[in-house]
This record gives C-alpha cells, structure tokens and sequence, in this order.
DNA sequence: TTGAAAGCGCTAACAC
DNA sequence: GTGTTAGCGCTTTCAA
C-alpha cells in the first residue's frame, strides 16, 4: 500500500484535499469531475492525477444536498420469495438505471401492518416510490398518496385517491379464463383463493362470480399463495364436487396438480386445473399448465415511465391497465361425462 | 387541502420552517425531532404541531451528510429473474432493516461487464457493498477490495483477495452428489453446466471430476441455467450414454426431465436426475427432484453479520463456508440394468 | 433549557 | 479560465 492508499483507508478524500494537492480551487475540482464547464487541459491531468492518487470519489450524499434529489427511488414488495415481484423489480430496475436511478428495495414479508412505517422511511430518503401490490388501507394509501412525491401503484387500483396507478386487467384476465372453461364444457368449478388483502385476487373473484351468467357456477375455497397451500387444499377441492380450479397463481396450480395425481385423480381427463402469471415452469409440467400471462416486465417499465412523468410534474395521467394473455396448454381439457370427476356421488 | 397541506406540495418543508412558525430556533426543532435532548414540554407540544401542520419530515440526505453515513448499502445482483437471488436478498433485507439499513438493489441482467460500474455507483451512494455471485475479473475484485469501504462477497470465494466472502460448500455439496448416484451404481453419468463465468459451476465440476477416483466418470456438457437449456440440452445428452445427468441447478433438471419424458426416457427407471438448489418446485415435480439445498436466507444474514462487523472494525474475519443438505427423492434410483438406458447400441 | 454559529462535502453564482 | 463565497438542510459544540 501506498502512502496515499493508507491514507484512504483511514478516512475519506474530500474535494478540499485533492483541491489542497493539486494546488487549485476546489471548484476547479469540482468543474474537472463533472466535466461540464471547460478548464485549462494542465490543470485537469494535474487534477485528475491527484484524484487518482488519493483515490478520491465524490460524495454522493454531499451532491445529492445541493442538488435537492438522490437518484433514488424506493420500492416496496410483499414478498421478494414470489416470484412475481422479482420480475417486475427487474424491468423496473433497467429502466430506473437507464434514467440513473437506483432502486431502494424493501420487503415486508407479507406483514402488511408494516407497510406504512417502511413506506414513510423509504420515501425519506429517495425521490419517489412504487408500491408493489399494496395490502395497506384505503386511508394509509390516501395518506401517501398526499406526500408531494412521486407515488405509482403497481397492482392495485383504489378509486378516488390521486395515485398513478399501474395495473393488469385481473377481471378481464379471470373472465377470460372463465370463458375458456365454459367453453370446454365445465359448468361447475373451483376458485382457490389467494392472501386476504390482495387486490388481484379480490378482482379476480369479482370477474369468476359474474361468469354466473354464462352459466359457470364457481365456488370459492380460501387457499393462499405457495404450493403447499395449494397441495393441502386438494381434499377440500374433491369434496367441492367440480370439475375443474382455477388458483390464485401458478405455484398453487402446480401444487394442486400435484395433489390431483397423487390422489389418483387424472388432469385434464378427470379434472382441469389453471392458474395465473405464466411462470417459466408452466410449460414444462406435466401435463403443462394452462395459465393467464401477465406482462410483469411493462409493469415495471410503465411504473418507471410514471415516475419520471410525475417528476417532470406532466399532468397526472390516467391509470395505466395493462392486458394480460390466457395461454391454453394441457391441464385443461372437457369435463369427464359423468357430472363429477371424483368419484363422489 | 388546508393552505399549509397546499404549500407543502409546492415546495419542501425544512426545519428553519418549522422553527419560524414555532417560534423557537432550529436547534430546538433538531431536538424535538430526535428527542435525545431534554426540551420544555411546552416548547415540544408547539414544534410537534407545527411539525405535523406544515407535514415537515427531516432530509435524509442532510442527515446523512453531517452523519457521515447513509443507512444504505448496495447489493449487486446477476439476473433477479434467477430465484436464488430474491431469496438471498429476502435474508439480507430483513438483517440489514433490523440494524436500520436499507437496501440499494443493482441487477446487471448477467453482463458482466457491467458489474464493475455498476459496483462502483452504488459504493458511491452507500455506506457498503454486497456482491452476489459476482461475475467480474479477479482483478476488478481486487480493485474493489481496495476501496476503503465494508464489501462482502457472497457465493464465490477468490483467494488472495482481503475480501470477506461468505459461501457454501460447493465442492462438498458436488460431492455427495456424486456419491449418492455412485452409491445407487452409477458409474458414467453427465454434469450440465452452468453460466460460464459462475463460481459456484466450477466447484461443481472440479468436485464431479475428482469423482473418477471413485469410480464415477463425469463428463461435462455446457448447458445454461435455466429451464429451456435443460429441455434442448436432452437430445446431447441421450447422446453421451449416460445413465443420470447432475443439473447446473433445478430448473436446468426439471427442463431435462420435461425433455426426457417427451423422449419417452422414463425418469427415474431409465435415467436419474438431479439438480442444486432445491427450489420449492422440487418437492412436487412428478417425480419428486432430488437436489441440494443451499441455505439461502442464512447466506444473506451471515453477508449482513459481516459487512455490520467490518462497519466496527472488527479484525477481518475468516471467509464463512455453509454447508448444504442433499435432499434425495424420486428423480434418482439404481441405472438400469443394461448399460444404457437411452436405447442406443 | 435554549440559541447562535460552525461545518458536513459539494455545486453554482458571481467576480476577477 | 479560475477562484472566492454563499449556501443545500441538518446536527452539534459552545455560550448564555
């Protein structure tokens, strides 16, 4: 280690020390790093030499004060362990970064009593913030959406409150789902719920409860979100006398199928099964599972595009809902002939 | 909108604000808000009501520049579509939000070559530095280390570096692997392999080739990390004359027991599979995946525990190695009795 | 108990 | 083209 680089270990370099070295003004410094305004081409090497020396990087926070932003934004998750979340992290996070934002992320763990309090932190220290599927409360989300921030929603829409909203059509999504169904011939089916709190699955049970007037009947069965819920919920599903379920996600989906074969009971011939978000594994179960794709990638994206909308104070723009695609594979098929598939009477 | 509510979107509330319409100084505002110092209770109840009347909160970014800290600390992550790393991130999230940090999260979407900008953006902006899986050049490791800030390095383990890493037992976990299908009587079986420049693909493969001495031959096939490439890795590997195949990680070996099924390969009466990770999927797959756990959530506390330590000061730990389980399950048994199972002479 | 003033590290007028 | 100076919003000595 050099002299110098012990130095570094020690404490920080400021611009004054390099300014001090270099025997210039520490704005001369401060021009040569941000390179905007010109400065005689001796000085910068001899500035830049000095900075290398000293291993000196300005800091962020000091630039952040006067500049009165952070490049920050923050973002709030139920649960980075689904993947849903991860994926729309991802688009997000590119288009974040292609602005120079970073992402503050923080998860919740599904506690939604949390929300608020890691909402209100994270919107201290960042320009803006995205909420993920919100459990909160009408009256905790009126109350953010009040802060003079930029605020976008993801995956929920809560009418009346001035919030920029991202959103997938859920009842479409589920209706057309439902239609598929019915057009297989299923009179009767399953909905297997999912969290209590999310606006997805309240928007997707909403949709599935009108497909009574195509003549589906569907029964609702609280399940949750992973796939032992789904697994578990098999015995309760056989005693519901459908033939076919629809699960919050593909993970329950999944687990259901699971449960199906191991209790003997064959999909698609005895029973159908669908789920929702398309995962990457849908296509390769056995037999692979039909599903609704939702566009997580233009969710983040569109959260981004929002953002920075509001950030230019653009006139509030209306919410955006964005459409989702059924993807019929080969876990649903024609109901059996006899009314029920599980060999109940 | 009340005219302070309306003020407060137009323009940012600070604490000489507070202290004019409270009619105190803006020392006595700073001790309401942290409330470490003794402060008349009247003169209190008086700044809190301004306080909450101009909806004042205090700049994180001035804070943090008399502080000297930030609260935050970047992570940088390859790809956060691959699950293993939401799952780290989940574990790390909660450690650092108990110690009050929070999280900037980079994805590099597996370029690595932009790992090091990247690296070096959120060090500028934060008080640490977590890389996961790290795909950068030992050298831009090295540079890294260097910087005079707390960085750990997790799932990958670079000697000669003064890095703190925190890994799992890769070489091991390979190992009993390997013993598991030698002891079911396999004798030549395929090792699909992962991203090229991933550290934990490495030690896999130098633990499957130090398998020889026990009789176990094991030949590499490059392969890729996700489902597809397991799926169209399946007409190679049929090629091989193997009798089980080790998968990169266990979406490589559910896309090859798709694949093998679609072949008409009975799994595991034909050939075993087996892959790392054990991911949730891996119970419920038909059949049930044998695999190798990692623990997740404990890799991103011990990343926490050791950037926390390197915060204080403390003398360089050595570099934590986890261990993992093998959780054997349907998708291996004994080989087939003739000497390949893929039908070829 | 309270307040005035200095300063955290940097940028941006404004003069020279 | 370069330097001096005044802040950005906050905390913290140090006096009163």
């Amino acid at each position: 280690l050099s002299n110098a680089e012990r130095a570094a270990a020690v404490a920080d370099i400021t611009i004054r020390d390099v300014a001090r070295k270099a025997e210039v003004s520490v704005t001369t410094v401060s021009r040569v790093m941000n390179g905007n305004t010109r400065v005689n081409a001796e000085l910068a090497r001899r500035v830049r030499r000095v900075v290398e020396e000293l291993g000196y990087r300005p800091s962020a926070t000091a630039r952040s004060l006067v500049a009165g932003r952070t490049g920050l934004i923050g973002v709030l998750v139920p649960d980075l362990a689904n993947p849903f979340y991860p994926s729309v992290l991802k688009g997000l996070s590119f288009a974040a970064e292609e602005s120079g934002y970073s992402l503050v992320v923080a998860s919740t763990g599904e506690q939604y009593q949390h929300e608020m309090p890691v909402a209100l932190r994270l919107l201290a220290q960042t320009d803006g913030l995205v909420l993920l599927s919100p459990r909160m409360s009408t009256e905790a989300l009126q109350e953010i959406a009040a802060i003079p921030r930029p605020v976008v929603c993801v995956n929920r829409f809560q009418a009346g409150i001035a919030m920029r909203c991202v959103t997938v059509d859920e009842y479409d999504a589920a209706l057309s789902l439902a239609g598929h169904l019915r057009g297989l011939g299923h009179k009767r089916i399953a909905y297997l719920r999912g969290p209590a709190r999310s606006w997805s699955d309240g928007e997707r049970w909403r949709a599935l409860r009108a497909a009574a007037a195509f003549g589906l009947e569907v029964l609702p069965l609280d399940c949750g979100a992973d796939l032992e819920n789904g697994f578990k919920a098999v015995d309760r599903l056989i005693d519901l006398d459908v033939t076919a379920a629809v699960a919050f996600n593909d993970y329950v989906a999944l687990g259901v199928m699971s449960g199906l074969q191991a209790a003997g009971v064959r999909v698609p011939q005895d029973f159908s099964v669908a789920g929702f978000d398309d995962i990457p594994f849908a296509a390769y179960s056995v037999p692979p599972l039909t599903s609704v794709r939702r566009p997580v990638g233009d969710l983040g994206r569109e959260a981004w595009r929002k953002i920075e909308a509001e950030m230019l104070s653009e006139p509030l723009l209306d919410t955006a809902v964005l459409s989702s695609t059924i993807v019929p594979r080969g876990s649903t098929a024609e109901p059996p002939r006899r009314s029920s598939s599980t060999g109940r009477p």
